[in-house]
DNA sequence: GCCTTGTCTGACAGTTACTGTCAAAACACA
DNA sequence: TGTGTTTTGACAGTAACTGTCAGACAAGGC
């Protein structure tokens, strides 16, 4: 895995990061809106046809979809005893808690950005389509049963849930354990609100 | 109220009226992406400017909010044995019997254009932040409770729940009443699948 | 080392959604 | 009819994309 898979490989992942650090960097220190691509491709050393080569719109380089395939994973591996927003709790929490701390400095400006640009909350909402469908199949395996529309709709609520409460925090959240503790108490909540129906 | 409001009200409604119906009818003849604000604005007989006068975004032609004031009101007014998601129901389709069939041609063609044109389906993804504040004040005013976390995420949930199992209907649901058994359906579903927690 | 093959990059030209400004036209009201 | 306000159209400008194409660069066989 570590181990070298080509230079060609490496350089892509390098101009990747370096696009995407730039691009966070010159957002936070002149706005979103002021930034234009040419600066980000500017400051990266690429052309802007580079850029849109690695990222398909400007909005993409911040809207990195945050459920994985390693989340679903330690979603559908969590401790059988825990319901599915636990589950799915665990996942997130666990996720994090895996960060190297320089990631968890992006995943943070990240965040605040989505949250203090109109734009990137929207376009984050919008994003929210995937990760729905992601977790009604996550669900599925976890139960061992097909994915029906009761699934469905659960992982949509689950989801959805969220969209509302989370802007709330106004506070920065600024390291991990507080941003833990955070999602604990809302997905807690929303454990109390969904229930999922036994098939058929 | 159905007396005239002045000239100007008059024309600026009927402005607008013209725009989307022209806006409409070149979406689905030649496609959304394939239809240009300045030909929309030739056909309705405006100029471009006017266009986005009265349309911040070419979006916006296609997606106006579907949870209007008027819903919110039958909603808190629903027969009180209704549950949440029952009253909810029973105020989108008391909307959907009193549209007059004339509207419903052009609702039935914006949801066509939602469905299918994937940049519209996003757009109405994203835009369902306002309908989940409205619902959870709408909450908050029927049950006479002070809107809190659990009730915003309550509301987050009912329409995010929606999300995944509305693209479903591939069929066209040419006619209302089709249009409302479906939603029943699904809303039944949605009832078991939620359940709002006490106050505290 | 060298050459071929496939991939990545940069330059460029073009489209279009959207913004802001300003003078002219259309309406409201006396 | 005249005056003030609102609405409109023309225009110029910005910036996010899109498509194309030739040159640079890495991979792998010789």
């Amino acid at each position: 895995m570590t181990t070298s898979p080509g230079l060609r490989e490496r350089k892509k992942a390098r101009t990747r990061a370096t696009i995407q650090r730039e691009a966070l960097r010159l957002f936070q220190r002149d706005g979103y809106a002021a930034t234009s691509v040419e600066a980000i491709a500017a400051a990266a050393e690429v052309s802007p046809s580079t850029f849109f080569r690695y990222f398909p719109t400007k909005e993409d380089v911040v809207l990195t979809d945050f459920m994985d395939a390693a989340t679903v994973e330690r979603f559908v591996e969590a401790p059988a005893e825990l319901s599915l927003v636990e589950a799915l709790t665990h996942a997130v929490r666990t996720g994090i808690a895996e960060l190297p701390k320089e990631d968890f400095e992006l995943e943070h400006l990240r965040n605040r950005l989505i949250r203090d640009v109109p734009e990137l909350r929207r376009g984050m909402v919008a994003e929210m389509v995937r990760p729905m469908g992601l977790l009604a199949e996550a669900i599925g395996r976890r139960l061992g049963r097909e994915v029906d529309d009761d699934i469905r709709m659960f992982a949509g609520a689950a989801i959805g849930g969220m969209v509302l409460v989370m802007p709330e925090h106004g506070h920065d959240l600024g390291d991990p354990e507080a941003l833990v503790d955070e999602l604990v108490a809302r997905t807690r909540r929303l454990d109390r609100i969904l229930t999922l129906p036994d098939p058929e």
